[in-house]
RNA sequence: GACCCCUUCGUCCAGAGGCCUAGGACACCGGCCUUUCACGCCGGCGACACGGGUUCGAAUCCCGUAGGGGUCACCA
């Protein structure tokens, strides 16, 4: 109803001084092109004003958080060049920049709350919450959400049942009248009613703080000036805005940028796109080539031109050249633009970045390890190999193979796309290595109810070969990505199929 | 379903009332260059979602409709 026309853009600090922004992924999977476009926004507006970039974990979710994330999260930001001043690997003033180890602040701000009686403790069991959902669904209630069943109980009747040991959860007292205006930074005023909003939980039973109060809490603590997130958090913003009043806080700028797209229009997944920095870096794309087309998604740097640096963005960044649609990621048009740089690059430099990434020295050996019983001449090597190498495969001369003798296409498949789930639930799997692939592979199998037939159809996907080395060291050197891209491919391919 | 956001070529952007018979990039299609391919060059295809206003004048402002997206978790 607002926010339409001129959002009024505004890239003046609300606070004097120089900005403070962050990026604050949570290390629960890849590396993901949206935390990279986020933080490439970020990044520019601290640069652009002089300020400071800060990297902070956001690892609240116990059950999905991983070490191996967050290290590759901050690799892939890294490898872009999105060099942050703060964060938990190089320290800063503000510290640490892990939520999981800050949980005592965190814990001092509810209590802080509940004695000042703006949240409240909520015994709601998860059943209880389930069937309350159920019955909002049955009924197509206008509003889901909690109900606020626990919001008035007697403060000491509270107190005494949780010392005594009943599980609960912390929820926030939303206001139950009145208007939320977010000043939008990018849209302009975006009004939402207080009351739409339920009593969000604040501090979950194991006594983790959820995401909305980590965040209000760890923002204001480190000073930043500045929240540039996705869209996907305006809905949640009027709750954050009531946390700083709540505190007594000023709550910092918000800008929410446009989301990433599928082809299809859908905020980008994985089911559809490769959306792992990794598999980028992996297939060979620079990331200075990656910036660039981050950087046309949603910002533009004139009218006659898409390519430009990070320096030049940096230059260049104003509020007013961003606008709020969501882009479509096109991997053709990044393709592109990465071609263009190839052909830039003179050949000392071409020469130095291909040894770099393709003939990295560990990828070499691993590859040279099974070449030195298959080939005659070392010149036979890379030929041999070349399916270790590029993205695609061709699995028209050999979708033969496919066909599973005793299975049907449709279990064929099924089969197939479960393990390309399966591979992200499990550590082994997800560590991509020859052994831990066989492992998990095995009890995959087993659990699905195949047999070793399985592992034939796994070579063919993910090498369009029948005859390869061992199926674990060949999918460890074909590589994580590439492997459950080309695992995608061959799904594909088998439901394109006709007359099987 | 409710609430919120968004809406210019297939895609990404330019356009902030007349400069727009709407510009650039990717993709696609022609042609030139060339032993081939690539590069390069030239050209083509191709959009202001729709309907009402406001205005001398609207892609640009307002309203409505439609479409798309996001959010409605003890995930972020």
């Amino acid at each position: 109803m607002t926010g339409q026309g001129s959002p009024a853009p505004d890239s003046s600090p609300s606070t004097a001084g120089a900005p403070r922004v962050r990026i604050a992924p949570s290390p629960t999977g890849d590396p993901h092109v949206g935390t990279a476009y986020i933080g490439l926004f970020n990044y520019v507006f601290a640069r652009k004003h002089g300020g400071k970039f800060i990297l902070r974990i956001e690892d609240t979710d116990r059950k999905r958080s991983t070490k191996s994330s967050e290290e590759a999260i901050l690799a892939a930001l890294r490898w872009l060049g999105l060099e942050w001043d703060e964060g938990p690997d190089v320290g800063g003033p503000h510290g640490p920049y892990r939520q999981s180890e800050r949980l005592d602040l965190y814990k001092r701000h509810v209590q802080q709350l509940l004695d000042a009686g703006l949240a409240y403790r909520c015994f709601c069991t998860p059943e209880r919450l389930a069937d309350l959902r159920k019955q909002q669904e049955a009924a197509k209630a206008s509003r889901y959400g909690y109900d606020r069943h626990c919001r008035d109980l007697d403060p000491a009747e509270s107190l005494r049942r949780a010392e005594a040991g009943e599980p609960y959860v912390v929820r926030l007292k939303m206001p139950l009248t009145g208007t939320c205006v977010i000043e939008d930074g990018l849209r302009g005023s975006i009004n939402r009613e207080y009351g739409e909003s339920d009593d969000q939980v604040l501090q979950k039973s194991d006594g983790f703080p959820t995401y909305h109060l980590a965040n209000v809490v760890d923002d204001h603590e480190m000073g930043i000036t500045h929240v540039i997130r996705g869209e996907e958090w305006i809905s949640s913003t009027p709750k954050h805005i009531v946390l700083y009043e709540a505190f007594g806080w000023e709550a910092p700028r918000f800008f929410h940028l446009g989301l990433l797209r599928n082809p299809n229009g859908s905020k980008l997944s994985k089911r559809k796109n490769p959306v792992s920095v990794d598999y980028y870096r992996e297939l060979g794309f620079l990331p200075e080539s990656m910036l660039n087309y981050l950087g046309t998604m949603g910002f533009s740097i004139s009218g006659d031109r898409d390519r430009f640096t990070l320096d030049e963005m940096i230059e260049a960044f104003d509020w007013s050249r961003v606008s709020a649609g969501g882009p479509v990621f096109d991997p053709v048009k990044l393709r592109a633009f990465n071609k263009q740089d190839l052909m830039a690059m003179d050949l000392d430099e071409l020469q130095r970045r291909f040894v770099e990434s393709v003939l990295r020295p560990d990828r070499l050996r691993l590859l040279l390890a099974q070449a030195q019983k298959r080939v005659d001449l070392l010149d036979e090597v890379l030929p041999w190999g070349a399916y270790f190498f590029g993205g695609g495969v061709d699995y028209k001369a050999i979708e033969k193979k496919f066909r599973i003798k005793g299975r049907t296409r449709k279990e064929t498949i099924k089969a197939l796309s479960a393990y390309l789930e399966a591979i992200e639930r499990d550590e082994r799997a997800r560590a991509f290595t020859a052994a831990g692939l066989e492992a998990f592979t095995e009890e995959f199998v087993e659990s699905i109810g195949w047999n070793k037939k399985f592992y034939q159809l796994l070579r063919v996907a993910t090498t369009g070969q029948a005859k390869t080395p061992g199926l674990f060291e060949t999918m460890e050197l074909v590589g994580k990505d590439r492997a459950r891209q080309r695992i995608r491919d061959a799904v594909a391919h088998m439901k394109a199929g006709e007359n099987w």
